[in-house]
DNA sequence: GTCTATAATTCGATAGAC
DNA sequence: GTCTATCGAATTATAGAC
């Protein structure tokens, strides 16, 4: 993007996303200064805005993440919420990219910019991959729920830590919001209990 | 909390906090300034420190919330999760209050000080408020991921603004969640279906 | 009680030497 | 490519007049 392609310049910018997406992820836009990921990267202030412009262009590139979801066609329809749920909760315990997604909603909630791209994020990859595995219909009418479950569960755990959602591990996590999920595609009115 | 107790100091007092929640909730802990608190006040910065000390323990006392759920017990179980669903959006909902809920879970994702308030108040109003219509055992297992579903619903249509779930009527979404509720809450395991 | 004036920081961004 | 030095703006907070 900026002028330098050698090898040692690739590092250098990759260094300072990294140290820019831990910033941001633990202090927000605002808070989180130039001058800190500067020093996170070990680099000089100075260098973080050559290579990216300004600190709203280096915040698009932190943001820049993806949620990774794999297609979900032809899976059995009996497992698809602890397929889903499993696959969506993967990219949030990986730390190998400094938390991307944490980053991206956490600043969601007080970053207009940030929102936008999750609310994007979402749309394209969220509901594009339920609408393959179910018809047109339920994908439009059910992942909206489906979004705000899953939400729900990002946040209370990544962001908020809300014990208990915060202490489980992936696999009961998994086993205890899955029949909500199961309940959130069925989608018909409720029948008792 | 500060010296006067005059009647007109009292009013003043609650023109600060309510410009300060509407400055916190629209754009965070960081970015809201003392000086546009003030402004939206019709006072003079000067007086918000005067009155609350600083940036924040005013903003402590704008966090300082309500989730106001009635007493559950006696609910019909049948109704439960309707009744619960209802009475847990409809704060949310409430602008005469400027909106002090979506200001406290939207700086809960930046500010540990309003995170800690959020867990405390989660754990002090809701999950008591189940224990008493749940037992004890299915209220310490249930809350939390009950918690998170109605986290979830909060973020994405008060926060995160994200269709459709932002766009329904409170009547429609409470139908549309009430369902997966009802699930969280019977936490047994998955049935086919 | 309310305001003016300003102190003391801090930050994003720029210019330019090497 | 990397760093030094600094500008200009914005912020919290304080001191003191009225």
């Amino acid at each position: 993007m900026a002028h330098p392609a050698s090898p040692r310049s690739l590092r250098t910018r990759e260094a300072i996303l990294r140290a820019a997406r831990v910033r941001f992820a633990a202090e927000g836009y605002q808070r989180a200064t130039i001058r800190a990921i500067a020093a996170g990267a070990s680099i000089d202030p100075s260098m973080v805005m050559r290579y990216f412009g300004s600190k709203e262009q280096l915040f698009d590139a932190a943001l820049d993440v993806d949620l990774g979801l794999p297609d979900l066609t032809g899976t059995d329809p009996e497992r698809l919420p602890q397929t889903l749920v499993a696959h969506f909760l993967a990219p949030w315990e990986d730390d190998s990219d400094e938390g991307s997604l944490r980053l991206l909603l956490r600043c969601a909630a007080t970053n207009e910019r940030a929102a936008e791209h999750l609310r994007h994020m979402l749309h394209e990859q969220f509901t594009s991959s339920l609408t393959g595995v179910l018809g047109h219909e339920r994908a439009a009418a059910g992942s909206g729920l489906l979004a705000a479950q899953l939400l729900g569960v990002a946040f209370t755990r990544y962001v908020l830590r809300l014990r208990p959602i915060a202490d489980l591990s992936v696999p009961a996590l998994a086993e205890l919001v899955a029949p909500s999920m199961r309940t959130a595609l069925a989608l018909h009115v409720p029948s008792p209990l």
